[in-house]
RNA sequence: GCGCGGUUAGCUCAGUUGGAUAGAGCGCAAGCCUCCGAAGCUUGAGGUCACAGGUUCGAAUCCUGUACCGCGCACCA
């Protein structure tokens, strides 16, 4: 409807002008329901252009367009906003539509979908999941959601950073800890990992292959087993604690293995080969100070040509890539498996370094291929109101899995999605665990729960949905409003997907849960009228299957009692 | 010092890419269950949209600067 819409203004607007060219045409949706179904402002946007009055352009507009059958009226208004009053029977024809396409109501098909890549959570195999990683993964599973909803292929990926000195480190630990539980007295360096897992690994592994065998080794060949054995148990309890949150991943993707297969020196000979990198010494870093920074000669890739502060060093001292190689050769990877957009949710601690991954990937596949990054802000996670701290020094490091233990699955899905991404995120654990007013994923599934308890209501005392339904009966403004909401639904999904914000889908619920419950408490729906009893039971059903379709992008359960 | 993000009611946050009288929840005040689920609803009080300029018919929204908070800043990931 909006599109059709947006169309016949755009005609008659363009017909005023004596141009076709394209004009944007917007259509909003009026907070006030006497604003219309639907407003434009192409008038005003016109006023400059044409050096008139925007009410006599909104009339001339109004002399030349077309209206679909669906219009009612339209009338100019306010400082020249054009108000579009759809005919109620063609806005509650939205209720027999979401009633016959069920689930699949909202989600919209493409002639030429994209394969997109959406790459999320990531978090190192050094140990489990906090609650910053959980978010993220929240917000990567909903945008997938959300991105497949409109009619995309997507394929979620994630990124295991097996490889490099911090591997190295986890065997360390592991290795000290395996000693320790062998009655040798050691010390831990600083950098060594202090969890409790650290020791759990350390046990099975002495479990498995007696602690003689393990001193017997060659110290570099029991670092590689010590370390692949202890990735292997992490990622073991990530994967755990991903499917505990109902998020499954379609890609693991090993950058030790991208190291193996040779595509990380094959992708650094090619940049050699474009002349993309040089052999250089970088300054030493303004401000902040590095206290062994030492003046050296490396390979340098030419990330200022591409838009970033500083040229970005791809080998370290002692030969091999950095982490920045690998990740380049893991995008341009990507680019080779044909995806047509590539899409990365990363924690806001990784900021740094959006600026020369794109740079990188402009500079080997164009301009317009860059990834997408979201940048998920971090988590302040609090009891009571005071905040957790999370060190990891200390062991008061609250892991994911806790949360979602102590808390569940739907109220940590839901509340990660309450704020955009851009904004930190205070997540309290007694409020979320509170079926309060405070907590909104239960104000949500309360008012499904509410529909179904009136749905069943119905049906023990015989009153029927079947038969002609009249929805000219829907005129309260309460019910205009929720219609008004059923219809947005689509609209919400596509903005969503446009903009990458995923927690439009959680607002949406929230309001369509908030139409219903003050609809629900102005207006009886079992009335002695048949008629008007069908239509508004046949409303309930379908705002219940919105909401349905809202919390089943979201990841989070549609309760029937509760 | 530089980059990114943030700053909206006492608190936590929305605000449809520049529109109509800036909205929710919590908290505060006052109401609503002989009536389909009160985990809910209604009403009220509460605002210098951090600050200062600028752009225009119109700015919480865009541009410049300032302040404060968070994250990051070679050879870790």
């Amino acid at each position: 409807m909006k599109q059709i819409l947006e169309a016949a203004l755009q005609q008659a607007a363009a017909q005023l002008l004596g141009d076709s060219s394209v004009l944007p045409v917007q259509l909003s949706r009026p907070k006030l329901k006497e604003h219309g179904d639907y407003a434009s402002n192409i008038a005003m946007v016109l006023s400059r252009r044409l050096r008139r009055k925007p009410q006599e352009i909104a009339a001339d507009i109004l002399r030349l367009v077309r209206w679909p059958e669906a219009v009612e009226r339209a009338e100019i208004a306010g400082p020249g906003f054009i108000n579009i009053h759809l005919k109620q029977a063609s806005e509650a024809g939205v209720i027999g539509r979401i009633l016959a396409e069920g689930d699949a109501y909202g989600w919209q098909e493409r002639h030429t979908p994209m394969r997109i890549c959406l790459e999320f959570v990531s978090a190192n195999p050094t140990g489990p999941m906090h609650v910053g990683h959980g978010r993220g993964a929240v917000v990567g599973d909903v945008l997938a959601a959300v991105l497949q909803a409109v009619g995309h292929e997507v394929v979620r990926e994630y990124y295991i950073n097996d490889a490099g000195a911090q591997i190295g480190v986890l065997a360390n630990s592991v290795w000290l800890r395996m000693r320790e539980l062998a009655g040798e007295e050691v010390v831990f360096p600083d950098n060594a990992y202090p969890g409790e897992y650290i020791v759990d690994i350390a046990r099975a592994l002495l479990q498995e292959t007696p602690m003689e065998t393990w001193r017997g080794m060659d110290e570099e060949e029991r670092r590689q087993a010590i370390g692949a054995a202890a990735v292997e148990a992490n990622m073991a309890a990530i994967r755990a604690d991903l499917e505990a949150m109902g998020i499954r991943f379609d890609v693991f993707f090993s950058e030790r293995k991208l190291h193996q297969s040779g595509k990380v020196t094959e992708l650094i000979e090619k940049l050699k080969a474009d002349g993309l990198i040089y052999e250089g010494v970088l300054p030493p870093p303004k401000g902040k100070q590095v206290a062994d920074y030492k003046p050296v000669r490396q390979w340098l890739f030419r990330a200022t040509e591409f838009g970033d502060d500083v040229d970005r060093p791809l080998m370290k001292q002692d030969g091999t890539p950095t982490y920045f190689a690998a990740d380049i050769a893991y995008h341009f990877d990507k680019h080779q498996r044909g995806f047509d957009r590539m899409i990365d949710v990363w924690g806001a601690d990784h900021g740094g370094y959006v600026t020369r991954v794109q740079a990188a990937m402009k500079a080997l596949i164009g301009k317009d291929r860059q990834p997408d990054v979201l940048l998920v802000q971090m988590v302040n996670l609090t009891r009571d109101g005071k905040p957790v701290r999370m060190s990891k020094r200390a062991g008061t490091f609250v892991t994911l899995r806790e949360v979602v233990d102590e808390v569940g699955r739907d109220a940590v899905r839901f509340n990660f999605m309450t704020r955009r991404s851009e904004s930190q995120l205070d997540f309290d654990l007694t409020t979320a665990k509170q079926q309060s007013d405070e907590n909104p994923v239960y104000y949500v599934q309360y008012a499904y729960a509410r529909a179904s308890a009136i749905l069943r209501k119905a049906a023990e005392q015989g009153f029927s949905e079947e038969g002609e339904a009249d929805f000219s009966h829907l005129r309260t403004h309460e019910e205009k409003r929720l219609i008004s909401a059923l219809i947005e639904y689509p609209e919400v999904l596509a903005k969503a997907a446009e903009r990458l914000e995923p927690y439009r889908v959680a607002t949406y619920a929230m309001r369509l849960a908030a139409d219903f419950h003050s609809y629900y408490h102005k207006h009886r729906v079992m009335t002695d009228n048949p008629s008007l009893t069908r239509a508004r039971l046949l409303l309930i059903r379908a705002m219940r299957q919105v909401l349905h379709n809202a919390l089943t992008v979201l990841g989070v359960s549609a309760p029937e009692r509760m």
